[in-house]
DNA sequence: CTGGGGATGGGGCCC
DNA sequence: TGGGCCCCATCCCCA
């Protein structure tokens, strides 16, 4: 702000002193320097150029900057303070009367349209947003132009106002003065009472929701003149979807560099996933959604995290250091024990640094009865009848099956057993795990030793079967190692002992209840151990539509949607449909070009977590992925899924490859347990420690070499070799520089540092 | 031109 | 509700 004084002093400075103050500023005043100023403004706002904010209204996206909003109404200004993306509540201002409003707040005037069509936003619904957003002047305006036109009054638009304006403004009672519902992304606001929330709108395409206007009925803005105008808002829809570029949303496959955090750092800050607009546009619309729902994830919005534009959310980074997942308090569980019957479940984090046979002490499952308390809370809200009778139903078969846990459990507390085949006391461990309950069978078949996990002190990779730690996973293999060659040496005693994890993983394996035991089982395993009757215990909750069946009932619930004929998440930009929220959200994310995760090496950004994860191989090398047939290696498991595709379409198993490496037909059954060393181990060796796959697809291997060529299954079992590593023993099988260089890269890997 | 590998995007699903 | 994983599809590059 100038004052006299700068202006006196101004007036120095140019030579002029004692000029007075009417005449200096006739002196500096460009006339139509406000003028040239909004046009370029707006100019820039058409061309989406320097926009910082975006407004989503219904389904109509504009993009603005927020140095103008807030200049224009203190209302926005409160909200463009905090966030990049705001979602205004449709009920209160329709798409069409924004464009309206926008234009105005760009240029000064008020262009009402055609005052005849029955779409076009009159001045009356202009009038009511205005004074919903606070523009003040133009609330003047309107009202001005209504008495001109004799109409001071609210002409019926229906569907938009529920409320009456009155006449005398903002100050009126009878007009809406509560806190506009305004959904942010970052809200900071408070949540909206309940009795604030207007009431539901009604489904506003004969009961489809979300759908875009233009493809589920007649626009509810015809392409008049204005709307086509750049000025409109970006209507979003899957034919027009490139056109975002235009308005600054990046919709392409990659994100450019110069939209790389340093580029819009401010809506860089917006894409944090958890501060992603997606269930506020969706609450806004959806009739399924209780306002309880609204007030929810405007609570939830309140409590996001930090504006901070830090490309990894540090919690998820996938570089950040290994911090223990403290489900439960490590107080509440004094006998952690190995996981149990579905280890692997807890394996995927654990095998991320390969040591996933051996619990990392502090991964402890979380209690899935206290989440399901909350969860049968939410679920039970706006439920239809059907609904309630599969919830009353699923009630029931919870409650049964939480007696049958609880029965295993008392069974476990007391120390007792009804497996008669478990020499251990192990048998209860199908129940213990899901539960997270201790379960102790271990390698070597003996009960994990009740500890501290602090009396290891910096140690966290613990070898189950005996109880030392140590402080890195590489540290833990090497001495697993040991115990491998224990196991290796002692041949066959494998097979029948409960600490082998062999055989987990074949087929034939579940014929021995060996298998059951081990805590190597995976989430196929489990299912084959239902297939054989006994998963009903681990996983009690069955889908009444399939065979699946899962441990805790909000899974069942989430899976029984998938039957439902009617997704109940449709997309509110394209309409799509899905059968989970976040599937949907996630969906929404590729809509808005929201990529929250940014890769520190080359800026590339992805919308999930796992993605930039899978990226960051290809900076760091890490081919963690390698084909058990011919020993090539991949950065990403999908890719070596589509590499054995390929050594499984090659026709007859047990061919060579053109370059003379062994080939593989596993669609034939030629060679089943290949299948599944290639599934459970060769292709999970995330979830598997590295150390743990080389010793299964060693023996798996020896099985099927056993049968194609018997000598290298002696030179397996003498030498331990895995088979593209035998059949550089085999003459008839010459090795491949790559065969060797993977050879010495295995042996690398696995000599101990 | 074709096949294979590298890499990415999106949806389904389970936890 | 979000994370994680699996699967499929696709594009691009290269031999």
């Amino acid at each position: 702000m100038i004052i006299k004084g700068d202006l006196d002093r101004m007036a120095e400075e140019i030579g002029h002193p004692g000029i007075g103050l009417k005449s200096m500023l006739d002196a500096m005043e460009v006339p139509s320097h406000a003028r040239h100023l909004l046009l370029q403004l707006n100019t820039q706002r058409t061309k989406g150029f320097l926009c910082d904010v975006i407004i989503v209204v219904q389904n109509a996206l504009f993009r603005a900057h927020k140095n103008i909003l807030a200049a224009s109404s203190l209302y926005l200004k409160s909200l463009v303070v905090h966030d990049n993306l705001i979602n205004l509540d449709h009920e209160m201002v329709s798409p069409g009367v924004f464009r309206v409003i926008l234009d105005y707040i760009y240029t000064g005037r008020l262009n009402e349209g055609d005052p005849t069509s029955p779409t076009e936003p009159n001045i009356g619904a202009v009038l009511a947003a205005a004074s919903y957003l606070q523009l003040l002047d133009l609330v003047t305006l309107c009202k001005k132009k209504l008495k001109r036109n004799g109409k001071y009054h609210l002409r019926p638009n229906p569907g938009f106002l529920p409320y009456k304006i009155d006449p005398s403004g903002m100050g009126g009672r009878r007009f809406r003065i509560s806190p506009p519902v305004i959904h942010s992304v970052v809200s900071t606001h408070r949540p909206i009472p309940l009795e604030d929330l207007p009431p539901l709108p009604l489904p506003p395409h004969g009961g489809e929701i979300h759908a875009p206007a233009h493809t589920q009925g007649p626009p509810p803005y015809p392409p008049t003149k204005a709307s086509l105008s750049p000025q409109s808002g970006l209507r979003l829809a899957p034919t027009d979807r490139n056109c975002s570029s235009v308005y600054g949303l990046d919709l392409s496959k990659k994100s450019p560099q110069s939209q790389h955090p340093s580029g819009h750092p401010h809506l860089i800050s917006s894409l944090h996933p958890e501060e992603e607009p997606e269930g506020e546009l969706d609450q806004s619309t959806s009739p399924l959604l209780s306002p309880n729902d609204g007030s929810r994830k405007m609570e939830a919005a309140h409590h996001a995290g930090s504006l901070t534009p830090h490309p990894f959310p540090l919690p998820n980074h996938p570089l950040a250091p290994h911090l223990p997942h403290l489900h439960r308090s490590q107080g509440q569980e004094p006998y952690p024990c190995p996981p149990s019957p579905e280890p692997m479940e807890d394996s995927r984090e654990q095998g991320r640094d390969g040591s996933s046979i051996y619990r990392w002490v502090k991964n402890e499952p979380s209690n899935p009865e206290d989440e399901d308390e909350e969860d049968e809370e939410d679920d039970s809200g706006g439920m239809g009848e059907q609904d309630k009778e599969r919830h009353h139903q699923h009630m029931n078969h919870h409650k049964n099956s939480e007696e049958k846990l609880n029965m295993s459990e008392r069974g476990y507390d007391r120390g007792t057993c009804d497996d008669a085949e478990d020499e251990n006391g192990t048998g209860s461990e199908e129940t213990g795990s899901s539960e997270g309950r201790p379960s102790p069978p271990v390698p070597g078949g003996r009960y994990h030793m009740p500890y501290e996990p602090e009396s290891f002190g910096d140690n966290l990779y613990v070898c189950i079967p005996c109880d030392k730690g140590f402080p890195s996973s590489e540290q833990l293999n090497a001495h697993v190692e040991t115990h491998n060659e224990e196991e290796l040496n002692n041949g066959s005693e494998l097979d029948n002992n409960s600490s082998k994890p062999t055989n987990a993983h074949g087929p034939t394996s579940f014929n021995s209840t060996s298998g059951l035991h081990s805590p190597f089982l995976d989430n196929k395993s489990a299912q084959n151990l239902h297939s054989i009757g006994l998963g009903e215990i681990i996983r009690p909750y069955r889908c009444s539509s399939c065979d699946k069946s899962y441990k805790d009932p909000a899974t069942l619930r989430q899976h029984e949607k998938t039957h439902w004929l009617t997704r109940p998440y449709p997309c509110s930009i394209c309409g799509k449909k899905f059968t989970q929220r976040g599937t949907m959200t996630r969906h929404m994310r590729s809509h808005l070009g929201l990529k929250p995760f940014a890769c520190d090496a080359c800026g590339m950004r992805f919308t999930r977590q796992y993605r930039l994860t899978e990226h960051m191989r290809i900076h760091s090398g890490e081919k963690p992925y390698e084909c058990q047939v011919c020993g090539g290696k991949f950065a990403q498991q999908r890719n070596l899924i589509s590499h054995m595709k390929m050594h499984s379409s090659g026709g007859a198993g047990g061919g060579l490859t053109p370059d003379g490496k062994l080939k593989m037909d596993f669609s034939e059954g030629i060679y089943p347990l290949s299948k599944y060393a290639a599934e459970h181990l060769g292709l999970k060796q995330e979830k598997t420690s590295d150390l743990f796959a080389a010793s299964q697809h060693l023996l798996a291997d020896a099985k099927v070499m056993e049968s194609l060529y018997p000598l290298s299954k002696l030179a397996a079992e003498h030498l331990g070799l895995t088979h593209n590593k035998m059949d550089i023993l085999n003459p008839s099988l010459p090795p491949t520089s790559q065969q060797l260089s993977a050879e010495s890269r295995t042996i690398d890997r696995y000599s101990p540092s």
